[in-house]
DNA sequence: GTGGTCTAGACCACT
DNA sequence: GTGGTCTAGACCACG
């Protein structure tokens, strides 16, 4: 399982690894019941606290995308990939509309806004 | 001069007071030697505290965009709207970039992300 | 406000907090828009980590019982007693079916375990 | 000899074990001088781990109820039936107790801690 | 081996 | 001052 983390980020590590297992999972590379890596052996690889991996696994099992059991691992639950699917986009919008409503705050144009948004797309 | 807080979002405070107040600057709402209100007058006025409004105002100092005299206030710098527009525009740039790369990674189509996008500025 | 905390349980201390915490609210002795005391302050009185504090914090925010600020503080949401105590009380239950299904296991009767209960209750 | 185990109760594998081995005892199914099953055998028959089996039968060995020859296998200890009766429900008393408080603690009443019980009991 | 909890202290961002 | 994150390491429970 490849996880990169990026430290120069403002977004905090446990997210990064957050983020990255829904999308394996929502991708298929995770299936369900596939057994994720021990904390302890994800937290060596990425060179990382077990308590900040630990963390991430909280948050999945919190929201339901995988099942811990104590003593033996963490593991995928049964996914919904539509589900998961709009979750992420909801996440995406919000970040689109707190860049749209800084840039309208700073008075530029919703036209510049666009050409700037293909730009960075098309780019 | 106008300052409008809104805490519900999830920008600092004393970002909304810089972006609001840059833009003023390059609107020409407030020129060059402009007096800004005292650091104690407008956190009245807005309610925060006045480190807050304090910080915001170092920020601007730091910028460039104004000059703080010890013992009189703060006043608009000599500024270039043109100058100040570029670059909002690459901060606003810089946010979007991320935006859209979070959602690449999470394996939503540009397609996707290009609808999401002129839902948001358009609705 | 008044936690008492047994490290002699086999209770977590953050759920310990948590439990006592949803109770005081429960009962109006902490009521909505009230400020918990900070996350240093409470494992100082209570002599414990600042994370343990700040996981049971974390809790009650997920759970919905308060609201965090950033760098203001902790807050009492809006509450609605009727759910809380209902969502106690299933609590309770899941705590009385184990023991009653332990009792079972051990092949002491109905009616033991009821006698038992009532001795309890009554005692 | 036959045991059950459930992996969906949050009661450890060992406990429930011990627990039926315990009852198997008290009702006379498993006798002075009897022969448990060894360790490896009974892990293979529930599909466990042969740790948690050794588990379960040395914390039986620590409370009494067998006696273990090295080289050999697991005997069941002279035993008072009574005597273990009075003991396990001792442990309910107590796991009923525990339940009670917290109940009373999140400032239930006690007429409808009883009727969860009943409702629980009769369910 | 696994996860669960807790500590003591660090550094950062926000008010 | 506040909360937010992360570390390095400890001890416990479970398998």
């Amino acid at each position: 399982m490849k996880i990169i983390i990026n430290t120069t980020l403002m977004v905090p590590i446990y997210e990064q690894i957050t983020d990255q297992i829904k999308t394996l999972i929502r991708n298929g590379e995770l299936k369900e019941n596939d057994n994720l890596p021990s904390v302890r052996t994800l937290s060596k690889e990425l060179k990382i606290s077990a308590l900040t991996v630990k963390k991430a696994y909280d948050n999945l099992e919190s929201e339901g995308f995988t099942i811990t059991v104590h003593g033996k691992g963490t593991y995928v639950a049964a996914t919904n990939a539509e589900l998961l699917l709009e979750e992420q986009k909801k996440e995406l919008e919000a970040d689109l509309e707190q860049a749209i409503q800084k840039g309208r705050r700073c008075g530029i144009s919703d036209e510049d806004i666009r050409s700037l948004f293909e730009l960075i797309l098309e780019g």
